[in-house]
DNA sequence: ACGATTGGCACAATCGATTGTTTACACAGT
DNA sequence: ACTGTGTAAACAATCGATTGTGCCAATCGT
């Protein structure tokens, strides 16, 4: 249906591959004015335009790169891949995106899927029950950044916050005022950022000589539920924590609507520290205290290295890792501790 | 580097094209199971995967969707944005998600790249500012299914809700409280969406004679800054409404912190009913009386009546258009009016 | 036993572009 | 007149798969 460029260079009364020439605007292409004329009266009267997929194949360049995250749905994602869309844009490069629920199995797909597609770069938030897609992404020399989430075995390149940092801080400002009690809800076990997250609590807790319990650890999920189950199980302790430190946007829902279920007063019968970056985080039933990331820096950051490594000559690029530093907003869902 | 089909057929000492058939299962194809064996064991040992550029060029399917919505990073649209991404997942397709930011510019552009690549259909919600993509996207019979927003004098496939209704029952709730002077805070003019929700705004303004006046219809954009400032204006006024009915997510977070920046207090100064599909609306400073949206339902539909489009054999079935109600949830930030 | 069928696979064209190599011709220099 | 040089454009291979057709040998029918 579409014009092809054979239509073109039969209109024009020239090769196809002349046409070809003169649209890709080659540096020093001798071409009679007339004929480029001709040329792109017909691209114009045939209204061509030309097929990605024949030029991917032959090209072996796609302008196309993967984004691989656990939910789009969840506002830390959907921004973070809103920035890295409006960046792509901007240099012509579309932008695949793949949920993988937290499930290696789909990422694993995924990354078989986005390979046999020939993207140019992938960008990815890993489920980390193993390393194989990512060794994998690198044996194909497909450029690859990594966000949030880091194999500290693996050398590539990332984009991460300071987690233990920004956890540390936020227990000391619970220290700060009171608490002895604080409890972690952690998201998946064993993910990167949860781990960094709990040695900063863990530091904290030491350091300061809080309550140390198992018993204080819980979830293991990011989801609403995974905040609600969580909570609920710890307010049901017969001495639950006085404050909790939650790893999550949508943890942090399912904690907030667990607390006031049981009929409890943030922060008078209980402090709440969030990893959060809802727009509405200000403007809950409390404000919430917040540790929250520069979204847009973190997607522009994870976006401009890719292409880096898309557009560098060289192979591969030694990789660089980038730390962002966290904001920490102190609102009103964090109050001196209960007297016990 | 990646093996192909002739590396296959090389190693497996057959012909290409007899690998091809071998690994596309045709029905009732006669090969022999000692070749389909030593086919296979080509396949598992080079690690073969085909190319989906060569197949989509060739066939003349992608097995990719397009999804252009406004905001990406807007929970409405990235939340129906998941489900179509899982769905599609299940289906094999993979979806290019393109952000407009309501320009129509973008959506243009987006358009014309996105044919180009050849995909196989498209999802979209239209910025409406003119109909020329639309309608190229239904010259080149690639199938198309719009969401939430409709252009009513072209005849496609859509997902749209019931806006006049949800508009009309949200000021007869305002109504029933007492209300007299109820302002409606619009995105961009000339929506679709809001077109419907305002004569649906201005029906019960009509037939409960309320306080009718266009310094009451304010608001141009769906973005935070543009809930802020609508509501500013608004309550600037010497004489402001006393209830707000908001327009969207994103809307309705700008105008709540124009209110409480104002010293004001809902519900008791100002009631708030809003458009809005954030989890966090029930656990805001006042859970948020809001009309929503049954996104998993909006996505599904969308998906299936594409997918539907694309696998008939049918060049172009009659469009379908799905109606889908929006849940009301009075919550607790609408009260009783104020005495004047 | 011989033509007809059919099973099993190879051959080659094709999708729509890109790109290295040739060709055809004009003109300049000797 | 003949070689050399450069210009303008055509030719043809190629990317990696799919698919209509052709071919050879084994089997079948009579």
């Amino acid at each position: 249906m579409a014009a092809t460029l054979k239509d073109v260079a039969a209109r024009a009364g020239v090769h196809p591959s002349t046409v070809s020439r003169v649209l890709r605007k080659q540096e020093n292409l001798k071409i009679l004015d007339t004929t480029r004329k001709r040329i792109f009266d017909a691209v114009e009267e045939l209204n061509y335009q030309p097929d990605f997929t024949a030029r991917a194949l032959r090209m072996k360049k796609s302008f196309t790169i993967g984004l691989i995250v656990p939910d789009i749905g969840n506002p830390f994602f959907s921004r973070i891949a809103r920035t890295i869309e409006q960046l792509g844009f901007e240099k012509d490069y579309t932008v695949i995106v793949c949920n993988t629920d937290e499930h290696q199995a789909k990422e694993n797909k995924y990354v078989n899927h986005l390979l046999s597609r020939g993207i140019d770069g992938l960008i990815m938030v890993p489920a980390q029950d193993s390393d194989e897609s990512v060794n994998k992404v690198l044996e194909h020399k497909v450029p690859l950044v990594l966000i949030d989430r880091l194999f500290e075995d693996i050398n590539t390149n990332a984009v991460i916050s300071n987690n233990v940092e920004s956890a540390y801080n936020a227990v000391k400002h619970l220290v700060d005022l009171g608490h002895k009690k604080v409890a972690f809800l952690r998201g998946r076990n064993n993910i990167y950022t949860m781990t960094k997250r709990f040695e900063g609590y863990q530091k904290a807790v030491d350091e300061f000589g809080l309550v140390k319990s198992d018993s204080l650890i819980v979830g293991n999920g990011f989801s609403f539920d995974d905040g609600h189950n969580a909570t609920t199980k710890l307010l049901n302790c017969p001495e639950p924590p006085t404050a909790l430190l939650l790893t999550g946007n949508l943890i942090t829902v399912g904690a907030i609507s667990a607390i006031l279920e049981k009929g409890l007063k943030i922060p008078e019968d209980i402090s709440v520290v969030a990893f959060a970056d809802s727009i509405f985080s200000p403007y809950l039933v409390k404000p919430l205290t917040t540790i929250s990331h520069p979204l847009y820096e973190i997607g522009s950051k994870a976006f401009n290295l890719l292409l880096e490594n898309i557009e560098s000559d060289e192979e591969t690029l030694p990789p660089t890792q980038i730390m962002i530093n966290t904001q920490f907003d102190i609102r009103e869902t964090t109050g001196k501790a209960k007297a016990a």
